[in-house]
DNA sequence: CATTACCTGCAA
DNA sequence: TTGCAGGTAATG
């Protein structure tokens, strides 16, 4: 489910809903493979009583800012949610972690597929999850010459690049697609082939396509809620992604579909030129 | 680079 | 029943 626009806007109610409240109990736990790190038992024993000073986002995670040094993260990989209830409301079956509140309320991870993971980190681990990351694309640090550099350095073609978090943070799936058919390129081209005028295109698109989709709220295809239960809205702006068969925006050729490292890939063969190495359209 | 694994649910 | 899904890590 979710990318960068999804975790952010998640990030963003979890810090609207509890900034300042401490968490008093670990309510429920019942998947204890979530926990990454520490260890379960240094987890359980650490958390209670911890405060939480703010709530923010690096790549997919999402970053509880805690008191004395601690930094719970949490990733919600295809299905998870978080979201915060007031007493009453009872966890479901999917609702693998619990944290009570010091208001009464409690943060709920619900994880349909259990593949979300959670960590608490010292000031120590938190510097090594970020520098397993490429820059942020929607921050001033993401420039035309950055995205250069990286385009350049890489002998992989387009799509595999921008999915990978270690070259830029946050890109997923339908994002890739959907910047790739705003700039025009093709998903199999060589990366290192591009243009100083396609880079700057690219550049230009995964920040337009990034903060489109933060406008709409994220995408909602199955699984993804906000922190407040709601749906995104960008799924009915999607340019290709899903939109098989259906007329590209720009040129009215129908989208195709294909693979590229086992990803479903969608793009426009008019706009989106397949590169002279490749025999896909 | 490709394949498999991790999980569950849903649509074809 | 099969295949597929927004992610990622661990294998040949």
């Amino acid at each position: 489910m979710p990318e960068l626009p999804e975790v952010e806007i998640t990030a963003r109610d979890m810090a609207a809903q509890i900034n300042q409240r401490s968490i008093v109990a670990i309510e429920k736990l019942d998947w204890e493979r979530m926990v990454e790190t520490p260890t379960i038992e240094l987890f359980r024993a650490t958390l209670p009583g911890r405060q939480i000073i703010d709530v923010g986002r690096r790549a997919k995670w999402v970053l509880f800012t805690l008191d004395a040094g601690w930094t719970m993260t949490i990733h919600l990989r295809m299905s998870g949610r978080l979201f915060v209830h007031p007493p009453e409301v009872r966890a479901d079956e999917h609702t693998h972690l619990v944290l009570a509140l010091d208001d009464g309320r409690r943060l709920f991870f619900h994880d349909t597929r259990k593949f979300g993971r959670v960590n608490l980190l010292d000031a120590d681990g938190l510097t090594r999850l970020s520098q397993r990351y490429g820059p942020e694309p929607l921050s001033k640090q993401f420039t035309h010459a950055v995205l250069k550099q990286i385009v350049q350095q890489r002998s992989t073609r387009l799509k595999p690049l921008l999915l990978d978090q270690a070259c830029i943070a946050g890109l997923g799936n339908i994002y890739v697609d959907e910047s790739l058919w705003e700039s025009r390129l093709h998903p199999l081209r060589t990366a290192a082939s591009l243009s100083d005028a396609e880079i700057a295109r690219l550049h230009r698109a995964i920040r337009r396509v990034l903060r489109t989709a933060l406008d709409h709220g994220g995408s909602t295809l199955r699984d993804y809620r906000d922190g407040y239960g709601q749906r995104g809205q960008h799924q009915y702006h999607f340019s290709v992604y899903q939109r098989t068969n259906t007329p590209c925006p720009r040129c009215k050729t129908p989208i195709v579909r294909l693979q590229v490292v086992q990803r479903s890939t969608h793009l426009c063969p008019q706009c989106q030129p397949a590169p002279d190495d490749t025999k896909f359209g």
